[in-house]
RNA sequence: GGAGAGAUGGCUGAGUGGUCGAAAGCGGCGGUUUGCUAAACCGUUGUACAGUGUAAAGCUGUACCGAGGGUUCGAAUCCCUCUCUCUCCGCCA
């Protein structure tokens, strides 16, 4: 949400930052519908303080046993006046808080101009794409070579778009999210969260899925449903949530672990291969809580502690900035990480770190208290993949493998390998060994 | 799953229809006293929205005592529904 004070007195600018995403907005519906609001809300608390003064000479005459009648005679037919007033006013306070909900947030000054993801902006490389000898395979051919990847399973457990790894892979996950975590809590300074996989959809309206986006999320059926996290920002931005922090317990910086759950809802044929696009995927996520004054900063440093990652692993990627048309709904400005794959022979988006501003902060009350005035004023919230465990492994299994399908374990992994540097299909003297 | 008890300001906790945004204590902030610290004493101390104000301050009003609805001239207080917490029993990773 942004600031209604700001749509209120200048909904023309506001409007001409929103049609840079392409998003349009009726700037003159909604001040009309503002105007409503306050002469409503004028009209309403008059009244209101006039029931209460009379109700409070009410109870004075009562206790000094003056006979009440009369006036209790002059204030019946204020009921539904006030009852009228109310109702109107409740109506369009919905109808403004129903748009206020869809609205994007606000667009930074650098974000690039642009449709689509075509126009976004390359801000840097890092690593060199390798030349193999051999001819490369995809992540499917070398995972489904091993033995260790396997689709059709999956889709007799649970249809398409899921998958089951084995052995030498699922640990490759393991050990990718594990050295993730470790990373980022040892030398980034965040905190490790183990949060809610369900949660109920205020969380989401914090964060921005709901109400607009409710088609790309999976909900249990019971009678209050949950939704499954599609991300964990939506837990951890949610920790902020009805909060007044004091001056000093800012910066937050917390990071999880969590499966994540998209329904792709709109994405049929796209990536319909393979493990990049799958209804259920890993994510070590990172979330940073900040003050107002320091989220441009912020974004820069969470965007590095995922590059960081990925330096580490050895995988070359690049930074690219997001224009405005590619921007997500409640970000101000986003950087994508995109990591080479070989396979496709492209870089593919891993992580997207964004400033969301104020944006989250206002929908979910989450406040900081101002060390001079005392006053409590909205956190600026950021949150970023560090990295997408999943794309993360097939970036490993592309990017390390071998003339003979095998997979090299890059160093920072194989303390987490049970001390292994290759990956191979599963011996038959270990199943035998079980 | 069964039975019971609760939810009040930063915290503890009083308040069972009117003068209650809410006692008291603790904590916080400001001050007095004081070699320093501590103690003592005095004052102050919620959030949001609206109106007024050039703005800040201030002033005025409205709403908020877990959430939503109802009764009433008037609700923290009475009624209904829901959520959450605690205790006991059962079951269970």
């Amino acid at each position: 949400m942004i600031d209604p004070k700001l749509l209120r007195q200048a909904s023309d600018e506001v409007a001409r930052n929103f049609a840079r995403r392409g998003f349009t907005f009726d700037a003159d519906g909604y001040r009309a519908l503002e105007e409503r609001r306050k002469s409503l809300q004028i009209e309403t608390e008059r009244l209101q303080a006039e029931r209460n003064a009379s109700a409070k000479g009410i109870g004075k005459a009562k206790a000094e046993g003056v006979d009440i009648g009369p006036l209790l005679a002059a204030v019946r037919s204020m009921g539904d006046r006030l009852d009228a007033a109310e109702a109107g006013l409740n109506d369009v306070q919905s109808a403004l808080e129903d748009i206020e909900l869809g609205l994007p947030n606000l667009l930074a000054p650098d974000v690039p101009e642009g449709k689509d993801d075509t126009a976004n902006v390359e801000v840097r490389r890092w690593g060199e794409p390798a030349s193999f000898e051999f001819p490369v395979r995809d992540h499917i051919e070398l995972g489904e070579g091993l033995g260790l990847l396997d689709f059709d399973s999956a889709a007799k457990i649970s249809g398409a778009r899921f998958v089951v790894m084995s052995g030498g892979l699922a640990r490759l996950q393991r050990a990718l999210i594990q050295f993730m975590l470790d990373t980022h809590t040892g030398e980034h300074g965040y905190e490790e969260a183990y949060v809610p996989y369900l949660v109920h959809a205020p969380a989401l309206i914090g964060t921005g899925q709901l109400p607009k986006f409710g088609a790309d999320l999976f909900r249990t059926d019971s009678e209050s449903p949950f939704y499954l996290v599609p991300t964990a920002e939506v837990p951890l931005t949610n920790l902020a949530r009805d909060t007044i922090f004091d001056a000093a317990d800012l910066p937050r910086r917390y990071t999880a672990h969590t499966p994540c759950f998209r329904s792709e809802a709109g994405s049929y044929g796209q990536d319909t291969r393979g493990m990049i696009r799958q209804h259920q995927f890993e994510k070590v996520e990172l979330v940073h809580l900040v003050h107002a004054a320091e989220s441009i900063r912020a974004l820069e440093d969470l965007t590095s502690h995922a590059e960081v990652i990925l330096q580490r692993l050895g995988l070359p990627y690049r930074v690219v900035a997001l224009c405005a048309g590619d921007i997500g709904f409640s970000a101000a400005k986003t950087y994508d990480l995109e990591v080479w794959l070989p396979g496709q022979r492209r870089y593919r988006e891993i992580s997207s770190c964004s400033n969301c501003t104020d944006f989250q902060a206002r929908r979910m009350k989450a406040r900081v208290r101002n060390a001079d005035t005392g006053k409590p004023e909205l956190i600026h919230t950021l949150n970023g993949s560090g990295v997408a465990a999943g794309r993360a492994l097939i970036a490993v299994v592309e990017n390390y493998q071998q003339a003979d399908g095998s997979i090299q374990v890059p160093e920072v992994l194989r303390p987490y390998m049970g001390g292994d540097s290759v990956i191979t299909r599963r011996s038959v003297a270990v199943q035998e060994q079980l």
